[in-house]
RNA sequence: CGGGGCGUAGCGCAGUUUGGUAGCGCGCACGGUUCGGGACCGUGAGGUCGGAGGUUCAAAUCCUCUCGCCCCGACCA
């Protein structure tokens, strides 16, 4: 296509709004303009790159066997009270009445549609397995919208569900999507992980998620590069590396006293340590939680924090006491709370097995200096810690390392969490009836764009992976009224069509150091360069964007340079 | 939802402290000169200063309310 008649307004300045790199680009290359918060318009060049994403996309669902349809983004209520997400999904749902004044939402995910699709059509064990899929909107009313087209409250998400008659065809149909997944981010040419998530509303036991690393990710995993542990931090499991020695008493043979100290106005692990000159590893930090039996405490390390979502998994939902509540509670105030000397059920942190350390008194004013874990209070242990990079892996011991990632695909095990409120069911082979046991697996092409741009660019623009790219190649034209150059241009153009390479030809009248400007912002693969210069001697440039290195060759030869970069030889 | 920041021409910004009737750069239009890394000269168009109310002879500027956007946190199928 010519430039001239594209719409590509690309920006000189970086809007003010604009954090994220691939915001930034993504804005400047004129892909994208925001219509409101979290609302987004794609132009023509951001939306060629969906198309190529959602092409691979489709074609490595179809190799699984899995079979595109399509859903509404406008869903009856009703189905979703079935399944009680209604009542529990908050503000992120939108809503609304139809004119009958009937309650209404806009699909934020579709397991409650397909699940009555299935329900409505499933009847025999015959009818299974089936892998469903589609590629649509989804509408999530965020909290807060961020960082350009990576979290957006209106977005297009390949979704797709499996129905299974047991836990072991859902295991199949799960790893055919984890290895489609795989096939899918390589092809779009994405550094990325496997992780083990957190299955969190969904339900169900197993979850994955995908996850490219970036700076602008909002999740963090952990990964051992020792035995590829990897994992979000959400539920990674994690040995901290060991206790500061401090020369506790405690540190000796046997069940050694504890001393109080007087740590007057000291409350915080931070001012209690400078005071007494001891690493926080060598404190106890103890919580005051109310959960559903009543007060508990819960203990991690000073070094550590506590892992509200792990601990949520072994108590159920708690809730900090309040100050008063604390003092009522073990008769001392925040601060000053330790562990011992008292009844209430403790959760510790497997970080505090072992050692001796310091932490609050029960009394105003004091800490106590030696305590054991074991013999001085009992305990139920559990990893309620958060996992960080330099913690040791909990497979195999190896240091782990921290990134940040963007989370660009996820897949789940539902198991019957929606068949069976939906009665999805079929009958088996001995007329037995049976719940149909499904899977969800999504993934977001517009955050494959965006952690692709993250993942390739440079201080000039965006370097596309070649398979998503907008184009294959640009060529630009310099001085355009000059009809050799542009005899040349118009040459190659064909010939390069021919071959079925999507080019985009710069024919504008424009300076050359806009259109190389340009040519580098948009971030198209490669650029064939036609100038006077090189055409004096007959010859053409080819320039790779990544590299920027630029070669002259005939212009006879340009399709062949090019089909040999994309490995069409 | 809590904390912070910002709303002035299409974009980036100044002007707000100390009220006096809106400016710079880029972009845009036209003419000319240029033409291998975001050219130059000239002319010109373009603004309810986010909105509402108030104070004042006079408000972009002061006061009150409100809307929007961004960032941090909480939240996040």
């Amino acid at each position: 296509m010519k430039f001239s008649q594209l719409f590509i307004p690309t920006l000189r300045e970086t809007p003010a709004e604009a954090e994220a790199i691939s915001h930034i680009l993504m804005l400047r290359a004129g892909y994208v303009r925001q219509l409101a918060a979290g609302l987004y318009i794609y132009l023509p060049l951001a939306w060629r790159a969906m198309k190529r994403i959602n092409a691979i996309i489709k074609e490595e669902m179809d190799a699984i066997g899995a079979q595109e349809i399509s859903m509404p983004g406008l869903h009856p209520a009703e189905i979703w009270e079935k399944t009680g997400r209604w009542g529990e999904i908050g503000d992120e749902m939108f809503r609304l009445k139809d004119r009958g004044g009937r309650d209404m939402c806009l699909g934020m995910t579709h397991e409650e549609i397909i699940t009555w699709l299935a329900s409505m059509e499933i009847r025999s064990y015959r009818d299974l397995p089936q892998m469903w899929y589609q590629i649509q909107t989804k509408f999530r009313d965020e909290a807060r919208p961020k960082s350009g087209i990576l979290r957006t409250r209106e977005f297009i998400m390949k979704d797709s569900y499996s129905f299974d008659r047991d836990e072991k065809g859902l295991e199949e149909s799960y790893q055919k999507h984890a290895e489609a997944y795989h096939r899918i981010f390589q092809r779009c040419g994405l550094a990325f992980y496997q992780v083990e998530s957190d299955p969190g509303m969904m339900g169900g036991a197993t979850a994955h998620e995908f996850m490219a690393p970036s700076p602008a990710g909002e999740d963090t995993i952990v990964i051992c590069d020792k035995c590829g542990y990897a994992a979000n931090v959400e539920l990674a499991l994690s040995i901290p590396v060991g206790a500061t020695p401090c020369g506790c008493t405690g540190q000796a043979q046997g069940p050694a006293p504890t001393e109080d100290i007087a740590t007057p106005d000291k409350r915080t692990v931070a001012e209690v340590s400078a005071f007494l000159e001891a690493d926080p590893s060598c404190f106890i930090k103890s919580l005051v939680l109310i959960g559903p039996e009543g007060p508990f405490l819960a203990l991690v390390r000073g070094d550590q924090e506590l892992h509200e979502k792990k601990l949520q998994r072994i108590i159920g939902a708690f809730r900090a006491a309040q100050k008063d509540e604390v003092k009522e509670i073990l008769g001392v105030g925040a601060g000053f709370i330790g562990p011992h000397n008292h009844k209430l059920k403790k959760i510790a942190d497997i970080s505090l097995k072992g050692g001796a350390y310091i932490s609050g008194a029960n009394k105003e004013g004091f800490h106590t200096r030696g305590i054991k874990p074991g013999s001085h209070f009992v305990a139920e242990w559990h990893d309620i810690h958060v996992a960080k990079g330099g913690d040791g892996c909990s497979q195999c011991g190896a240091a782990l390392r921290e990134e940040n990632v963007i989370e660009i695909g996820n897949i789940f095990k539902l198991g019957t969490k929606y068949s069976q409120p939906l009665r999805a069911v079929y009958l088996d082979e001995n007329g037995e009836e049976k719940t149909i046991v499904m899977g969800s697996y999504g993934i977001g092409p517009a955050r494959i764009a965006a952690a692709a741009v993250e993942q390739n660019n440079d201080s000039d623009g965006i370097i596309w992976p070649l398979s998503i790219a907008p184009f294959d190649v640009e060529i630009v034209v310099l001085s355009g009224d000059d009809k050799e150059l542009a005899d040349t241009a118009g040459r190659i153009y064909r010939e390069l069509q021919d071959e079925k390479f999507e080019v985009l030809m710069d024919d504008r009248d424009e300076r050359p150091g806009v259109k190389f400007k340009d040519a580098d912002l948009l971030g198209v693969p490669c650029q064939i360069i036609i100038g006077k210069k090189a055409l004096k001697e007959g010859l053409v440039e080819f320039k790779i964007r990544k590299t920027k290195e630029t070669v002259r060759i005939a212009p006879s030869d340009t399709v062949a340079r090019i089909k040999e970069l994309y490995g069409r030889v």
